[in-house]
DNA sequence: AGCACGCCGACT
DNA sequence: GTCGGCGTGCTC
């Protein structure tokens, strides 16, 4: 007779698979939020111990044993695990789909002889980057003071939407309350989290200076593993106190976590990734509501769902309506009809106008347009050939730096035909334009002036990019030319003229968040002139200019934009007022991918039989993607809209467990999809 | 996800 | 006659 024999419940990344449960060893000491190995199949996993019980349902010959115990850290907290369990319900994934990633893989491998000492460098080596000398605390106005009284008075939870515009001190308000909430208590850890790293390379610098006396890791995905496990142990261990991160951030784990922080909330770079495609954004929110701590959500163009909660009181809403740099205008807006330009001119003559005033007065020139390449695709003007991509049904990019054509969907790359492919012409033309033409021509109108292009193609690296930026705050360049890239986190002072371009596919899409992001994006690269008090001027080639955006967009009125868009987004029932899942489907051919689908809506119907009211969902037709073939797959997919959240996922749950497991094969679904 | 088992085309 | 394609199915 054993004495009190145990079963573990156990947790791995496996698709469909629920909890298992494993024959503990009668000498092994195990805690619940313990890290295992386990034997699945014929496979080692990493698991994660959620129970422990003397008992279990499965049959004892299929009954394996937990074959390592990871000794050495704490196990991870009941919070922690009721978070990752929140979240792979919500996204209908198995809790292990969730979990097992959010470690960094140095706690996932199998421990090896080595294990106990290099746990021990991870543990002891002390973070290499070394903290500046401490800044001091900015002077602040009347609104900002107030926002800090009003976050530190209010007790437990809460989220605050901090809508302010560029330039208004957003940074300054959560660096003072982040101090405020670690004096409160030693034990008190905080989470900034930020879209991408590479786009906000200041605010890392802000916070270490402004921290000099506490220890600062950092988390992202560009950091080798042995630095991410570093800061996530730290972090773990409360050893760190604040942790600056990426998505991934929002699900380390904390020892005391008391104050969350979302730099530019609307974002969508915190939904998304390869696995479970969660939003960071919502579970923090959702983490600080069952912590009872507040959430600061900041953003001079907050989303549409984190707008409408503001209005309608859930967020309390905090405005910053005044510039710190009082001096600074707001820019003045000019409008070029591109309906009245010539054909085959790459820039407009009010473009080149006032670029070329510009550099006259030695200002700086920012050259927005979201396309890289020197054409979005060739074509042969006397047989209408066009190069398309043959593994997709997209256009090959011609990129004249490397005299290739680049499918941007697939990566597929050759070189330029010299002639046409389809009838032998000598002349095939580039049409449309993309940052590389933009370099070009302005190269050819002011041979003098000092250009720089900033994208993905010449940019991969953080450390280069950062150089280049440096570049351009040191008035070494005249002409920034650039992608999104050049549209976040930097000031640059000395620019006065900034040329968006290209806008107009995002205002005819049909992705209903469309509008709001070309809106977003114009607000930002607007935003990067005439900081330092010029008088700055931005300059919108676009074929709708009586559009109503650009009114908005004159008056810098996000409030007004935002107010209108919810206002039509009611009216149509669209998002946030329904909430959607988007079931998509990948196969060789079309007609099967939407069979698949076909066959998904009709199990979909049944359970909706069975639920008064058809459970408060619609299932809508399948469909082709937008871009049918990627990479020789057809996609379609397929939209699901519930009238509350709570509809939507019993319905999704009841859902899956039919149609299976929805992740990485043939069918994927994700919840609150951000684009389609 | 892996990794099996399991039935139909071109090869030493 | 086999090697091997990737279509279902299972993992405590």
């Amino acid at each position: 007779m054993t004495v009190s024999e145990q079963f573990a419940r156990v947790i791995v990344d496996v698709p469909g698979l629920p909890e298992l449960d494993y024959k503990v060893p009668a000498e092994q000491l195990l805690a619940v939020g313990d890290i295992v190995m386990v034997p699945v199949g014929r496979q080692q996993k990493a698991g994660i111990v959620t129970g422990l019980r003397p008992w279990t349902d499965i049959e004892n010959k299929r009954l394996r044993s937990v074959s390592a115990v990871r000794f050495g850290i704490p196990p991870l907290s009941s919070e922690w695990l009721s978070l990752t369990r929140f979240a792979s319900h919500y996204y209908c994934r198995t809790w292990g789909e969730v979990a097992i990633p959010a470690l960094p893989t140095f706690f996932r491998k199998k421990p090896g002889v080595r294990y106990q000492s290099s746990l021990e460098k991870i543990r002891t080596l002390p973070a290499p980057e070394k903290n500046p000398a401490p800044a001091p605390a900015l002077d602040l106005n009347p609104e900002q003071k107030d926002a800090i009284a009003a976050i530190l008075t209010a007790k437990g939870f809460q989220t605050w939407l901090l809508f302010g515009v560029t330039g208004s001190g957003k940074t300054e308000i959560y660096l003072q309350v982040m101090r405020r909430v670690l004096e409160q208590s030693p034990q008190n850890q905080v989470l900034l989290l930020v879209p991408e790293i590479n786009l906000t390379p200041q605010l890392e610098e802000r916070v270490r200076s402004h921290f000099a006396d506490e220890s600062v890791v950092v988390l992202n995905s560009d950091l080798p593993d042995a630095q991410r496990a570093r800061s996530w142990l730290a972090v773990h261990e409360g050893r760190a106190r604040i942790l600056v991160g990426t998505r991934m951030a929002a699900l380390a784990s904390f020892r005391q976590l008391a104050l969350i922080v979302v730099d530019e909330e609307h974002d969508l770079s915190y939904k998304g990734g390869d696995g479970a495609r969660y939003s960071a954004r919502d579970l923090s929110v959702k983490r600080a509501q069952s912590l009872g701590i507040p959430v600061i959500l900041g953003s001079a163009t907050p989303s549409l769902e984190s707008w409408s909660r503001a209005r309608s009181g859930s967020y309390r809403l905090l405005t910053l309506s005044h510039k710190a740099v009082s001096k600074a205008e707001p820019p003045r807006l000019r409008l070029v009809d591109t309906r009245t330009l010539k054909k085959g001119e790459v820039l407009s003559e009010e473009v080149k106008e006032a670029i070329g005033a510009t550099l006259q007065k030695h200002e700086q020139v920012l050259v927005y347009i979201n396309r890289r390449g020197f054409s979005p695709v060739l074509m042969c003007p006397s047989c209408g050939w066009k190069s398309a991509c043959p593994h997709c049904s997209a256009f090959m990019v011609f990129h004249k730096d490397t005299r290739s054509l680049v499918c941007h969907h697939c990566g597929y790359t050759q070189r330029v035909p010299a002639r046409c492919p389809g009838c032998g012409a000598a002349d095939i033309l580039p049409v449309g334009i993309g940052t590389q033409r933009i370099e070009e021509e302005i190269g050819k109108l002011w041979p003098d002036a000092r250009r720089l292009r900033i994208d993905r193609d010449n940019f991969k690296t953080k450390r280069s990019t950062d150089k280049a930026f440096q570049d351009v705050h040191e008035g070494k360049v005249d002409i920034l030319i650039g992608t999104q890239m050049i549209a976040k986190g930097h000031d640059f002072k000395k620019v006065s003229l900034v040329v968006i371009l290209n806008i107009d596919s995002q205002l005819i899409s049909t992705d209903v968040r469309a509008r709001e992001r070309a809106f977003a994006t114009m607000m930002q690269v607007s935003g990067r002139a005439g900081r330092a008090g010029l008088k700055s001027e931005v300059l919108v080639e676009t074929a709708f200019p009586d559009d109503e955006i650009f009114t908005f967009l004159a008056h810098q009125d996000y409030q007004g934009f935002a107010d209108q868009m919810l206002k039509i987004r009611k009216r149509d029932g669209a998002p946030p007022f329904v909430y959607q899942a988007l079931l998509t489907s990948e196969q060789k051919e079309l007609p099967q991918a939407l069979e698949l689908l076909r066959h998904a809506v009709e199990t979909g119907l049944e359970i909706q039989s069975k639920l008064p009211d058809g459970g408060g969902v619609a299932i809508y037709d399948p469909v082709p993607m937008t871009i049918v073939k990627v990479a020789n797959r057809n996609r379609a997919q397929l939209l699901i809209e519930g009238r509350t959240h709570r509809e939507l996922l019993q319905f999704l749950r009841a859902w899956v467990q039919v149609i299976g497991p929805c992740s990485g094969g043939a069918l994927t679904l994700e919840v609150d999809p951000q684009r389609y």
